[in-house]
RNA sequence: GGAGAGAUGGCUGAGUGGCCGAAAGCGAUCGCCUGCUAAGCGAUUGUACGCCCUAUAAGGUGUACCGCGGGUUCGAAUCCCGCUCUCUCCGCCA
């Protein structure tokens, strides 16, 4: 959410940077509605201050045993109108909550222009591609031929879009999830979180998923809880609501958690293989700052997240979201992209944002600055730290040999129980 | 699932219809004092929104806020109703 000051302050310019995300918000509906909600609240604030005043009057002229039943008459009628006013009030407050709830952060200055992914500038590439002497194979094969992926199961019990791990493949999955946490803890400094992986209608909205996502989301039949698509909602709900010390900034969390995501409107798109899942494991790195390194600390964040395929020693490029490829609540964005030699292409294994103050103000995460002795919104920034099924598929397509079997990277093999292979079936 | 108790400022905790934005303590900030990162003394110390003024500073002023939402009343932290959460006891249970 942005501060309703600044937008009204500064309408053009948002304007202007929303629409090159090639987004249309409708921000005259917003100055009306903003004209109309201060009217309102001058008259009924000004009512009330009589109504204050001659209640005062009835008080005291009760304590002298004095009449005033016309006092009283009177004031029966300012209030009816004060209800009235007040029913006014509320219905264009939440008019106007609605529509600020719907307009997306502003991009930060170094974010470029572009309209979709193709415009994002690659920032950083690292890693040699592996060479392989017969065309290497999808990771959907590689799994079934070793039998430890099976996406037939996966479909039978739940349904598309879900997969059964089993075997090596089980074990390669949660080998992944521990190698990174323990990476994030011990050398990265970050606290590790076991959440709840359902959070309330509050918690999404403060982090950005509602109003306007909820058709991304799995929500709970009659019950007001949702299943989180990342750690990143229990995460940073986890200060909602609070004032921290600025002494205690800056905050690093990392989750592990499954994520499940509705995948609304992606029909027919990554249909194969564990690209696409309705529910993924994933490690959440999660940051709260002060608003003057929040931007060194996005770039350390995404260096936590580069770390990661350093130590599998998987080919990766860092691009820098434009301004049409930016999440709704994100100001930048870094997408972290693993080489995948069986669809030779990158993707994304990790997406890691700075969303300034936007979710703060949603979600009223404040510090205390000592230096002024004033409030402020705290930055929160978050990435993965990767997605684990995504890199549990760079594992396969990077590591699978000629004969069938995939070598196991060095640093996972001490969570693999010393297996240096996942021979052939 | 059943019975009971509770929810007040950064924290602890008073307050059962007007004198309460709210005692007291803690913490914090500033100043003083003190021969050594102890103790003591004094002052200050809520947030949000609107308006005025103005340099988008400071200041002035109004309104709202004592878990959330309704109601009673001229007037509600205080009375009534509903909800949420926390704690205790009973039942059930991985």
């Amino acid at each position: 959410m942005l501060d309703i000051k600044f937008l009204r302050q500064n309408l053009d310019f948002v304007r202007t940077r929303i629409a090159e995300r090639g987004q249309d918000i409708d921000l005259d509906a917003f100055v009306r509605l903003d004209g109309k909600r201060r009217d309102i609240l001058q008259e009924v604030e000004a009512l009330r201050n009589e109504r204050n005043a001659v209640s005062k009057q009835v008080g005291e002229k009760k304590k002298r045993k004095e009449d005033s039943q016309d006092l009283i008459s009177r004031m029966g009628e300012v209030s009816a109108r004060i209800r009235e006013l007040e029913d006014a009030l509320k219905g264009t407050e939440e008019h106007l909550q609605n529509l600020l709830m719907t307009i997306p952060n502003i991009p930060h200055e170094s974010v470029v222009c572009g309209t979709n992914s193709e415009d994002n500038p690659v920032i950083r590439v690292w890693g040699e591609k592996p060479k392989f002497e017969s065309a290497p194979k999808p990771h959907w094969e590689i799994g079934e031929n070793l039998n430890i992926l099976d996406f037939a199961r996966g479909a039978k019990i739940a349904g598309a879009r879900f997969t059964l791990y089993r075997g090596a493949g089980a074990m390669l999955e949660r080998a992944i999830v521990n190698f990174m946490l323990d990476l994030h803890i011990t050398e990265h400094r970050y606290t590790e979180i076991l959440p709840p992986f359902m959070a309330n209608r509050e918690s999404m909205t403060g982090t950005g998923q509602l109003p306007k996502f909820a058709e991304d989301l799995f929500k709970i039949e009659n019950q007001d809880y949702y299943l989180i698509p990342t750690a990143e909602v229990p995460v940073t709900n986890i200060h909602r609501d609070e004032i921290l010390d600025e002494k205690i900034l800056p905050v690093y969390y990392v989750a592990y958690s499954p994520c499940f995501r509705a995948e609304a409107g992606s029909y027919g798109k990554d249909t194969r293989g564990l690209i696409r899942q309705h529910q993924f494991n994933k490690v959440e790195m999660v940051k709260f700052t002060t608003p003057e390194t929040s931007y060194d600390e996005l770039e350390m964040l995404t260096l936590n997240a580069e770390e990661v395929l350093k130590r599998l020693n998987i080919p990766y490029r860092t691009v820098s979201l434009c301004t049409g490829d930016l999440g709704f609540s994100s100001a930048k964005t870094y997408d972290v992209e693993a080489w995948l030699p069986g669809q030779e292409t990158y993707r994304e294994i990790s997406s890691c944002s700075n969303f300034e103050d936007f979710q703060a103000r949603r979600a009223s995460i404040r510090f205390r600055r000592t230096s002024t002795g004033k409030l402020e919104f705290v930055h929160t920034l978050n990435g993965s730290g990767l997605a684990a099924g995504r890199t549990l598929v760079a594992v396969l397509e990077n590591y699978q040999q000629a004969d069938g079997s995939v070598v196991i990277p060095d640093a996972l093999r001490p969570y693999m129980r010393g297996m240096d292979k996942i021979p052939a079936a």
